[in-house]
DNA sequence: TAATAACGGATAAAATATATCCGTTATTAT
DNA sequence: ATAATAACGGATATATTTTATCCGTTATTA
């Protein structure tokens, strides 16, 4: 019962997207680099937020990725269910109907009680990551990030625009 | 993303002996012929649920599983992580200290903000998992399972207690 | 005393997650 | 035009986790 790790890199990726100049872009190489994980892993990863819709991708030189709309419109939800799917962490496999009291399939009208409570927790759980934006990410690293890592990020951007 | 199958089969489990006479038990490999699941598997996580302070273990002939305590108080959490533990689903692997802008970890006085949120979902989770009982499970068992398998459990079940 | 059953440890097998590589296409700066 | 850049998709390799089995030990009971 564990996300993927790309999450926790999309997620940052797209956090450090939003802080960027209005049409600039940073290729998977470059996110790579600034948060020192593998590239072409990482580029696989940026492809599915690309599919789901979540950022624009630009080839060529100076291309690469940006977000596809405002950071208030993109939910932490949106992200994870990039990466991780939208299928409920519970996969009932109808044991009920097996073994010797098992009965015809058809004989079951609802979801055993099992799955249903298991698939609330998924949804409450899901409920909750939607409410939280890129935005609010956003504006939490502004405030909480170490005055000293904020100028080497800068630099260490502008050193790419120029 | 998914929780382990051990989860489905060991709630199951006790949703089973929690209709089972009081002083009554039912072992591994009779509660793996059950619900048609492999007996060595299905005592691996028995024995997790036993270690959970869930369920009570007697060896010997007539021996086997059967509840610990009132099935109105064991919560589907209880189950689940006697199962899946008690770690956060998102584990944060502090990115953000690594690559050309990283500072000394002593310069983060907080965890991230996309750690504390996916920690509050993973909470809010848990919270709706805690709401259920096995004896709210035991009631929509009852309720819902088809006639023809009622009968088909009580005569297996009989069948032993013999 | 023989059969039953939990328990713990050691593997083994299967599935999934992580990671790399390569050829293709699109784009841009020179 | 051309060379360099970069996303994209497919194939493949590696590592980790999940699933599953097996075995010797101990406790218990008929």
């Amino acid at each position: 019962m564990r996300l993927s790790e790309g999450v926790e890199w999309t997620v940052h990726c797209c956090t450090l997207l939003a802080g960027l100049p209005p049409d600039a872009a940073l290729s998977a190489k470059k996110l790579a680099e600034f948060f020192d994980v593998p590239p072409d892993y990482l580029a696989k990863h940026m492809q599915q937020m690309s599919k789901a819709g979540i950022v624009n991708t630009k080839k060529g030189p100076n291309g690469g990725y940006s977000l596809a709309k405002p950071a208030r419109d993109i939910t932490l939800l949106d992200m994870v269910e990039a990466i991780d799917g939208r299928v409920c962490s519970f996969k009932c496999t109808e044991i009920r109907q097996r073994g010797p009291s098992g009965v015809s399939p058809c004989s079951y009208k609802t979801p055993c009680g099992i799955a249903r409570a298991m698939r609330k927790a998924d949804q409450v759980w899901r409920d909750e990551l939607r409410k939280t934006t890129l935005a609010d990410l956003q504006i939490i690293g502004l405030r909480e990030t170490p005055p000293e890592q904020m100028n080497k990020a800068i630099t260490w951007l502008k050193g790419l625009f120029t």
